[in-house]
RNA sequence: GCUCAAGUGGCGGAAUUGGUAGACGCGCUGGAUUCAAAAUCCAGUUUCUUCGGAAGUGUGGGUUCGAUUCCCACCUUGAGUACCA
């Protein structure tokens, strides 16, 4: 019988659908262990090979597990609200949901071919209102929580209005808004509702605020920092400019300080780990509070990470934006100033950041008071200054600064050196080690940690300053203009946001006819008609019945999309739980993901956004670690290898690729798919694709065959180097599948994918099937192995055991390859090795493995068969081939007893002819010998 | 600019705590089988070579009996980030 990929990757796909094998069971005596991969968005283009390389390593290793006695979580879902879809709906009218829907089913069929052990009975999908009523209830747990920095932990929102009613705001200690005001618990009685209400809002996890937001014109929406790259939209490529809008916000600022502890207590890549570092932008120093000459009661405040240098301070910098500017500035510099400040409005954020090296800025006319020296130092404007970070404003000590430095050579500005035995004359003295302060009063003579310290001190003492932690990390927009995301759950009462109760979620997007924002510029919500909560009847109602009594206006933003994968992971154990978001059952069994895998380029949006929550729902109690993923990894890229033609210039001449020099010419995209394992195209193919090289002349090799050059590059449609995974399982079987993509290389690098290296494989298989089949017949042999054959087995069993163990998996392919190998050699068909050799190949090859397990006469599956155990014995050796190395290169090899002493092995090696040769009559200075290992001769 | 990762045959890559560099596979070459092809099987395949050997893991240096592996400097590529005070 002939090794028949497609019945038996059908025969067992079906079976394990019938049989729910995968179906993953909320209590066990076995210990647990959940497997997670970061859940796919379903694009309208399906998948390609690139896709699934995570999955099949999570497969892996969630096969493996089972078979090593774990209950085992593997879940998949689909991340379904987002961008694409929508503007599929703006250009042809198709409901999203629609497109989503068949999109999903494409996903899932080529998902089910591949072979991947998914319990499909917990599928999520971020669209369905059974899932975003969790994540609009969570966002009402966000809005009723505030952040209590003494206990360090979020709280209910009614402590604080306990402390508020008690004593007021003034020895509070939250995360909230800069701008309070303080009040006391009579204030606090005497306040309207609406302004208590405004007031909490300045307090609460989700908030409402107006921002300045990165409002993308062409996609009519507001996209968060991380959506932005180089300045414009990451989908897209749009222009993004700033504008002032009323937004939800997410105080996740308030978290800065735990998700950078956090990252030291899981096990995720270290760059990954290094990014998120660099995002939350933790930086230490002081916060000083610089008076203003002849401007009574007017303090410059600007966060400094070098209160040591503070005696270096000549000038100080605002930004142009900066609220002060208008107040100080003097009449004579009035004209210059407002210029200024207008010519950098008018710039983009885009234009500011690209163009670093330009300096500019302006003189106000105003000086402030050192607060140490009461030197009066000039204040300036410059665009160098971003209004977005700390206080908008620096102390600038040129001497210590490049940027101030700069900054004061071309405007003529004094630079005072402040460092003993450092030469400024070409450029700051920017490294703080190794450094001693002088002309600096009470600092000099001290190092850089401890004149910080004490310069903290003394700004203390003086009421002038404080030591301070400062966080790049900014509050995150959580609003969106767009239709297809989650509702909020919230309704508006005379200005004032109003949640809806948990029991009447989830709030269903309403039907539009429109997807795109409304004529006066309203998100697309605004488009509904029947958008209005009526707070009697606790439903959604039409518009025209407001009445801002009982019935009242829905929020028209939607969620962005990282808010329905911010806490997928955690409903996976309990996904259809409608009376809780999960149980406390559940989620104290399942705990959290062991094992995450998904791409680098979520390390600053989801992966830090879900840390944020997880450590919100921690403080309140529902979840019982402050860590969802224990372990994460990181696949890498599978590149395209994309194909070149060459067309001379100005002809419709084509010519192969050995004979382009000393031409002019155009690399043209071929599609892989007419090119064959030898770089050789198929022409004709070629014209029919591309009608307007019809009539080209096609100049070929001596042979008559024409050759493209190959170039690696991502694998996208417009390259035409997409391979699709649905081919690869028709030709060769998902087992093929995937064993190559395992194949390929390690799993956190990128590579390139060549389909004509799959044959590798494709013929490992039918080797393997060989050994059970002696063509037609199934021919298995009950005898004991020999010692050989048993060798050969417990070494793959070593091997792939701790491959799988360190998610090296391209080297468990190769062993299992040597090990075929090997038996075919040996004409081993005895059950005792061909039984476990299956269990060992059956994670990355599942249905070749379930098929010849069935023919060996089980009856279970092999899903769950016991791990075989590795067995010292059968690999110890009697002799050992010595490599016999002069001055450390290998020169030949001898086989001798392992029994033998280093003396016994010295005296054989010497009297060897091949050693006396190698000598030429030299008498060597030392003989290094490692019994066991290695002998080398020195001299 | 800064941070991180990586440089090994024609290609993807392997090499445990420093101990036989190039496993395994692709491709290529030759052969067997075949009317022929596919498939399969066998042999070879880092480079140079006077066929004895010699050199060789981005470059240069160092530590060591011995370095792809450890240290220093540099070069290249990729990723992230970017006036963050």
């Amino acid at each position: 019988m002939q090794y028949n990929h497609q019945e038996i990757e059908k025969k067992w796909q079906e079976f394990w659908a019938q049989n729910q094998t995968f179906k993953a069971l909320n209590s066990s005596d076995k210990p647990k262990y959940y497997v997670l991969d970061m859940f796919p968005y379903p694009s309208g283009a399906g998948l390609h090979v690139g896709h699934p390389l995570g999955y099949i390593a999570s497969d892996i290793y969630a096969r493996y597990k089972r078979h090593k006695g774990f209950n085992v979580l593997h879940p998949q879902g689909y991340d379904s609200f987002g961008l694409p879809a929508e503007q599929y709906a703006i250009q042809t009218g198709q409901h999203p949901a629609k497109t989503t829907e068949e999109n999903i089913k494409t996903y899932r069929r080529q998902l089910d071919q591949i072979g991947f052990s998914f319990d499909w009975s917990r599928e999520v999908r971020t669209s369905n209102p059974e899932y975003y009523k969790w994540t609009q209830w969570i966002f009402i747990q966000l809005f009723n929580s505030w952040y209590n920095n003494d206990s360090n932990k979020a709280e209910d929102i009614s402590t604080l209005i306990a402390v508020f009613e008690k004593e007021g705001n003034l020895k509070v200690n939250a995360a909230c808004d800069e701008d309070i005001i303080s009040f006391n618990s009579e204030d606090w009685d005497s306040f309207s509702n609406t302004k208590k209400q405004e007031i909490l809002l300045q307090y609460r996890l989700t908030f409402l605020s107006d921002t300045e937001v990165n409002w993308c014109p062409a996609l009519g929406t507001v996209l968060a920092n991380d959506e932005i790259v180089n300045g414009v939209s990451e989908r897209g490529g749009h222009p993004v400019v700033r504008k002032k809008m009323t937004q939800w916000s997410m105080r996740i600022s308030a978290y800065a300080q735990r998700l950078l502890d956090g990252l030291e207590t899981i096990d995720w890549p270290q760059p990954l780990k290094d990014s998120q570092t660099n995002w939350i932008g933790r930086s230490e120093g002081a916060m000083v509070s610089f008076a203003v000459d002849g401007h009574e009661g007017e303090k410059i405040e600007v966060f400094t990470t070098r209160p040591d240098t503070i005696f270096g301070v000549s000038f100080m910098t605002l930004a142009p934006e900066h609220e002060i500017v208008s107040k100080i500035t003097t009449d004579a510099q009035k004209a210059e100033v407002e210029a200024y400040v207008e010519a950098t409005a008018k710039r983009s954020e885009r234009d500011r950041m690209a163009d670093v090296k330009t300096i500019s800025g302006v003189f106000t006319g105003a000086f402030a008071i050192h607060p140490f020296s009461g030197e009066k130092v000039q204040i300036w404007i410059g665009d160098y200054v971003l209004a977005s970070y700390g206080t908008g404003a620096v102390m600038a000590v040129p001497c210590g600064d490049q940027r101030d430095y700069d900054f004061a050579k071309h405007f003529g500005i004094p630079i005072p050196n402040i460092f003993e035995n450092v030469d400024i004359s070409e450029a700051a003295h920017s490294d703080k080690e190794g450094i001693v302060i002088a002309n600096s009063d009470f600092l000099s003579g001290l190092k850089y940690k401890k004149a910080s310290k004490l310069a903290i001190y003394e700004l203390e003492k003086k009421g002038v300053g404080y030591g301070k932690i400062n966080y790049r990390l900014r509050d995150a927009v959580f609003s969106r203009q767009r239709y297809w995301g989650e509702p909020f759950p919230v309704y508006y009462k005379e200005g004032i946001p109003q949640m809806i109760d948990a029991e009447h979620l989830p709030i269903e997007l309403p039907e539009v006819e429109k997807y795109l924002p409304t004529e006066d510029g309203r998100p697309p919500l605004g488009n509904a008609e029947v958008w209005a909560w009526n707070t009697e009847k606790n439903e959604v109602v039409n518009n025209h019945l407001i009445d801002h009594k009982t019935v009242f206006p829905l929020e028209l933003n939607t969620m962005p999309g990282w808010a329905g994968s911010s806490q997928y992971f955690n409903r996976y154990m309990d996904p259809r739980n409608e009376n809780e978001i999960f149980s406390k059952e559940n989620i104290d069994y399942w705990q959290q993901v062991d094992l995450y895998i998904g791409g680098s380029e979520h390390a600053t949006g989801h992966l830090l956004y879900a840390r944020f929550w997880q450590k919100f729902m921690f403080d309140r109690g529902l979840v019982p670690v402050d860590e969802f993923a224990k372990k994460l990894i990181n696949q890498g890229m599978i590149l395209g290898t994309s194909a070149f033609v060459f067309r001379v210039e100005g002809e419709n001449k084509i010519v192969t690729s050995s004979k382009i020099e000393g031409l002019k010419t155009q690399p043209i995209h071929a599609n892989v798919s007419f090119v064959n394992s030898s770089d050789e195209l198929d022409i004709e193919a070629f014209k029919k694709w591309r009608p307007e090289f019809k009539d080209a002349e096609f100049i070929t090799e001596e042979d008559g065959t024409f050759k493209v050059s190959r170039e690696v590059e991502k694998m996208s449609k417009s390259k035409y180097n997409v391979v699709n995974p649905d081919d690869i399982c028709e030709e060769y079987g998902a087992d093929a599948l995937r064993l190559f993509e395992m194949f390929l290389g390690p799993l956190e690098q990128s590579k390139p994918w060549k389909t004509s290296g799959i044959s590798g494989v494709y013929s490992f298989l039918k080797k393997l099937w060989k050994l059970f089949y002696n063509g037609e017949e199934l021919s298995i042999s009950n005898d004991a192995p020999t010692k050989e054959e048993l060798k050969t087995l417990h070494k793959t069993i070593k091997k792939v055991e701790e491959d799988i163990e360190n998610f090296s998996f391209n080297t468990s392919v190769s062993t299992f390859m040597i090990a075929v190998n090997e038996l075919t050699a040996l004409k081993c068909n005895k059950r005792e090795i061909l039984e476990p050799l299956l269990v060992l190949i059956s994670p990355y090859a599942p249905h070749i493995a379930e098929e010849l397990w069935s023919k060996l006469g089980h009856k279970e599956t092999i899903s769950f068969a016991t791990f075989p155990k590795f067995e010292e014995k059968h690999l110890v050796e009697s002799t050992k081939v010595y490599p016999i190395s002069f001055n450390g290169k290998m020169r030949f090899t001898l086989e001798l007893s392992l029994d033998l002493s280093k003396d016994e092995i010295e005296q054989t090696v010497m009297a060897h002819e091949k050693t006396q040769a190698q000598l030429q009559g030299r008498t060597p200075k030392k003989v290094i010998i490692v019994p066991g290992k290695i002998v080398n001769i020195v001299g």
